[in-house]
DNA sequence: CGGTAATCGAGACGGTACGTCATGTCTTACA
DNA sequence: TGTAAGACATGACGTACCGTCTCGATTACCG
């Protein structure tokens, strides 16, 4: 489901273009789109994901409640939209310092960075309860925003396999939950902070355990 | 705030005794702070916690909405304590099994067992959720559901320094978030399942991290 | 259906008093009854039945739709109620003239000056149109404004026949509709003015063919 | 206003035939008319007023919503014309019986039948009601569907006086609504069946007061 | 025969109202 | 004082029409 396809004639999957030309109708407007998905974002980051109702979304980008819902079946799918548009502008990096450790930590802080900067945590929880509730949303969600930052940190794993820098039977997957549960922990509970430091000793620790199994 | 102690009065902390004796007025009615906790309790599991409306707690307990308001302020409290009577029948456990490795293992699979067993995932997502919003009801939260399980697990690191199976400079703290982060991970994110198995992988790296460093 | 009564809990024709007393419960507000009724019959007279909207009638009552809508199941019966409560301040009449004529003149003048003398003809043909869709909504209609005039006409006319001034085989029902007929004709369709001459010259012929049959 | 011509640059009473030859531009699709006048008249029998929608008009008759709006301004005067294409295949008569009663029976009784035959009463309430509101579309309304009647009623009275039959100082306008206005009455009220024999016992009533008077 | 101009289909759009639901507060009578 | 019952203001829900609009495609005429 993407923000550029209607949701009931069931194009799964749609092209992202703003705007299949040639087609009959009236094309979409760009100018509402861009709308929706800014007040959303304001919504969003401003007060949480609780605080976006489809009327306040309306009203704040100046749109009506049908054209949200001729394009998004729920707001917790107009946030997820929302929430990609606004932070893929940073693109998937492909971090390369020679180094597991160095591509590691180019991978994990930014990424802490990111989130701890503005109130991601609270869109984050509020999106994995989704998931929990809704298979189809979780789906939706993983692809965006979990499963990216692990194909990265797999790719730089197999990098350094390649290399001969740690060994062929390396357990990847466990390793990337080692990587990343951690810094979701912290995230998500805030018992402690999460910071760059932190980081640092998770990918230490991880090494470390890499290199003595 | 607990069960047991109205909200608008102010008595923070207050006992958790049924009723405390020689007052005025009609005694609480022990009754009614069962069934609420129960409707709620079947409501939580059937549906999760967006399920729980007050409305529906009270229907389904036979009790009025002024009730369950006179003693719980919202109904993620009312959750927060109807989950807690619910699996606090499992007792802080203090295992010693002779090795760290056993003692970790016996922490986290039965825990994994437990948050994997019924939809418990779910509610733990919306928990943290409403912590993200809100502070107060977050540091309850971890009070009852994260730091006991942190306080377990630390006290079993700590022994096995004290037995010198460890060195005595090992970060503890970051070995929590490794030990519980990636397991919370995957409970609540999904993409791989939680087994015992993966309980064992990630007690063997974290162990084999922490004598490399 | 009442004003005075919730129409889901089925209490069919019960009593009109505001509240009964000694029930559990808050007692109904009668403010609230008294705002409701009082905004529908303005937005009724100000721009018909089409403009009542149970938004409007909320918003300018100061009342909650729940509230409106927890008394009344739609617009039309709400409308009902507050033209009842509005016109009912006139009581039914019981004419004694002396004569048929007198009475019926007494009957049909008044009645005429009343609906032209504010807008009900556009309210009367718009429940007119309703009770032709809910059949329910027309027994109400007509039990409420249409029956009490005939009532009152057919009591007439018997009395005209038991003073013999009329045979007593007078087919009244039709002569009922002859009286009232032309005039709702004219109120409804506008080709001619519904004055009190109007009235009296469709006595007059009414009697002219009383007494010739 | 009818249903050849656009309404919006206003050529008021245009001719109704399907395309004014010898114009630019494509000329009016016949098929859309017909198929938006049939699909209204369906709607119309079966639901009623309320149920035509410009979008189930548009949908049902497989034409777009422009296209409607670019002959006909309103729903209600769609309906007008639909039900006016509708009734008129029944040509306007000029009964000549011989008697002023057996002309009356045949304008009267024979137009009873016609609008108890299938469920015209909803429509006529629906119409009268929007004519209420509406005085240009009243105009309309009445030219079509009631002074037709009142003409033709009007005719046979006249000649019924040139015959010597009635007085030559009957009131025919009062006439005139003492006949229609019971069938009105009946029709839209309901309150007694408008059969044949009705129809008799009012032109009986009626004769005689004229006889009377 | 190409240009002009009116139609038509499709369908997106800003609005308004619908009837329902949950929240949290309140008012009463009873225990 | 606590409780059951239930009325209330608030505000969001998702749907349905309204009347307007912007497209590309079609179909006549007129030069």
């Amino acid at each position: 489901m993407t923000a550029t396809s209607p949701h009931q004639p069931a194009s799964p999957d749609a092209a992202t273009e703003p705007t299949p030309p040639g087609r009959p109708g009236r094309p979409r407007s760009e100018k509402a789109r861009a709308a929706i998905l800014a007040a959303t974002t304001d919504l969003l980051l401003a007060h949480g994901l609780a605080a976006v109702s489809m009327d306040a979304v309306a009203e704040r980008a100046g749109v009506s409640k049908a054209t949200i819902y001729r394009w998004w079946p729920s707001k917790e799918l107009l946030a997820l939209d929302a929430l990609y548009e606004e932070t893929t502008a940073s693109q998937p990096r492909r971090p390369d310092t020679g180094t597991l450790r160095g591509d590691l930590l180019a991978l994990l802080q930014p990424w802490g960075r990111l989130v701890t900067g503005r109130p991601y945590g609270r869109l984050i929880a509020a999106l994995v309860t989704q998931a929990q509730t809704d298979p189809a949303f979780g789906q939706q969600y993983r692809a965006r925003f979990v499963e990216p930052r692990r194909d990265e940190a797999r790719a730089v794993l197999r990098r350094a396999i390649e290399r001969g820098e740690i060994p062929a039977g390396t357990r990847t997957e466990v390793a990337l939950d080692l990587l990343y549960g951690p810094l979701y922990h912290r995230l998500l509970h805030g018992h402690q902070p999460l910071t760059d430091k932190f980081a640092r000793q998770v990918v230490d620790y991880v090494l470390a355990g890499i290199e003595r199994q």
